[in-house]
DNA sequence: TCATTTTTTGACCATTTGGATAGAAATGCA
DNA sequence: TGCATTTCTATCCAAATGGTCAAAAAATGA
């Protein structure tokens, strides 16, 4: 993001693109060996180019990864952002568990940059947890606990709610080779496919207003 | 690592406490950094020794990773071999997640270990995942089957539930920086006591055989 | 066109790190 | 006690790796 001060300097055509596709090879590298185990020979080759090359548009491989992060996090909490006081209780939950498990079926790689993230301490994310995140998460418990003090959804934690959602649905991106070493599915759809109606079921199940005790 | 078919040679009190020791802390420093960001001399300093005394009585940094995963799959699969198709199906699955809940908050390291090792491709144990963990998996999952059948149960895919309990009960070991920071919970227990609340909630909501649509 | 800027890389360097060597200290045993 | 084995560490080495540098090649703009 350029700083405008000094130089305003419009980005290069070039600059874009050689620097989407750096981002594009380092999260192929990153999903697969994290951080530590990613070295600049093999994002510089899974880009096409010499090491230098790299560094000249990164400065650094942290540089890269930190790139990484913080460009993805937007797209990675905008399902949880869509859910709406407005809408249909339990339509609204249902289909925030379908597009996260679309996320784990079709940005795996993302889902596991964070989660290696997280699992080592979230050293350069902590700031961005405990402050934006918290505050959406709170804002959406929120939503959740009114709709069950209305009788429209039973009435459960929702704060864990919010994790189970984020535990399961990413279980199948993060962990995939487990499930497939398990399941031995015909295509990667059959997964997905059953894990859908598999979530739909549990929770509509566990939610219903009835169904509280 | 001596053969053991010249010489039997009993290891000696000496060395299974300092083989001991260095897993332990080993398991510490893999935990936090991976296998690939830790390294002998952290290792070395946790053990309160030197780098060479490690790799004397281990060989290569490797050989500790590889100990610890096996040492320890025994005991973080001893919970589903527990699951019994003899005791009353609520029970054993409700039993099940809260057995699965205690290990991640008395062995969250070793939940670490196993979900980086997998996150990265579980290169070295994908045999153990396609092998024998399928094969207990499958065989749970028919008992599950079977009391569904019977009507004990509510239908739900049982290889998918089995997923969604390691799934949620992993998340709290895992996990743990994102689900404090966004709790900011007084204790510890706090966290985990809530959870077992909310994870038998959900799930005997879900398996109540009633429940079935 | 030709000077200037940007892009690209081969060669190189310093640090980290896994591990080997050799020998000192401790221990066990006759 | 004295020899043999085990335990332990200081030191060193080679490979891997993050990053620098100088200079070539390509693009840009007057």
């Amino acid at each position: 993001m350029t700083t405008a001060l000094p130089k305003p300097k419009k980005e290069t055509r070039i600059q874009r693109e050689k620097r989407e596709v750096i981002l594009e090879a380092a999260l192929d590298v990153f999903a697969v060996h994290g951080l530590r185990g990613a070295t600049l020979d093999k994002i510089a080759a899974a880009a096409g180019m010499s090491k230098p090359h790299v560094v000249y548009y990164f400065g650094s491989k942290d540089a890269i990864y930190t790139t990484l992060l913080e460009s993805l996090l937007e797209r990675w909490l905008s399902p949880l952002k869509d859910l709406s006081p407005d809408g249909d209780p339990m339509t609204e939950i249902l289909t925030y568990i379908r597009r996260k498990l679309q996320m784990s079926r079709d940005m795996a790689r993302e889902s596991k940059l964070f989660a290696t993230e997280i699992l080592h301490g979230a050293p350069r994310t902590a700031d961005t947890l405990s402050g934006d995140l918290k505050a959406l998460v709170d804002e959406k418990a929120a939503v959740i606990a009114e709709w069950s003090a209305q009788g429209k959804l039973a009435p459960l934690n929702p704060h864990h709610l919010i994790f189970s959602i984020w535990a399961m649905t990413q279980h199948y991106a993060d962990f995939d080779i487990q499930v497939r070493a398990i399941l031995k599915p015909a295509s990667e759809d059959d997964v997905f496919d059953e894990a859908e109606a598999f979530l739909t079921t549990l929770f509509s199940r566990s939610l219903r207003p009835e169904a509280a005790e």
